[in-house]
DNA sequence: GGTCTGACCGGCG
DNA sequence: ACGCCGGCCAGAC
């Protein structure tokens, strides 16, 4: 099934991204695939990072949260900043060296495992 | 309306 | 470890 405006009948899309987003516990990290598997649509990792940068502009979405499947803050240069989201997370008690999250095994939270 | 691109991922050589 | 390729799908041009 698709996600897609195509459906009328599934929840929009980018909605249920943010909401998987916002989820996220404070501290902890996810990425792009763990949440398109969650949402249903495992292939569209790449529809994720749309979705997040859409989200960007709407609301506050803990967007620094979701990084790439290396732990990598592939999405940086879209805050205010380049160094926005290594600071919040940072604030958020991640530590990141590089763009690189470390022990990313370890802070990272798989929506698919935590929620069902 | 074809073609390219993207905050990606997994597989293969 | 490294690079390449195909898949996904919405926008921009």
């Amino acid at each position: 099934m698709r996600l897609t405006k195509k459906n009328p009948e599934e929840p929009n899309f980018f909605q249920d991204v943010w909401e998987v987003v916002k989820l996220i516990p404070r501290g902890r990290v996810t990425n792009y695939g763990a949440i398109a598997r969650y949402l249903g649509t495992a292939m569209s990792a790449r529809m994720v990072g749309w979705a997040m940068n859409a989200a960007h502009a709407h609301k506050h979405i803990p967007a620094h949260r979701v990084v790439n499947r290396q732990g990598l803050l592939t999405g940086k240069h879209h805050f205010e900043t380049p160094k926005a989201m290594q600071q919040r997370l940072e604030k958020d008690g991640v530590k990141v060296k590089k763009d690189q999250v470390q022990d990313f095994a370890r802070v990272f939270w798989d929506p698919a495992k935590e929620l069902g």
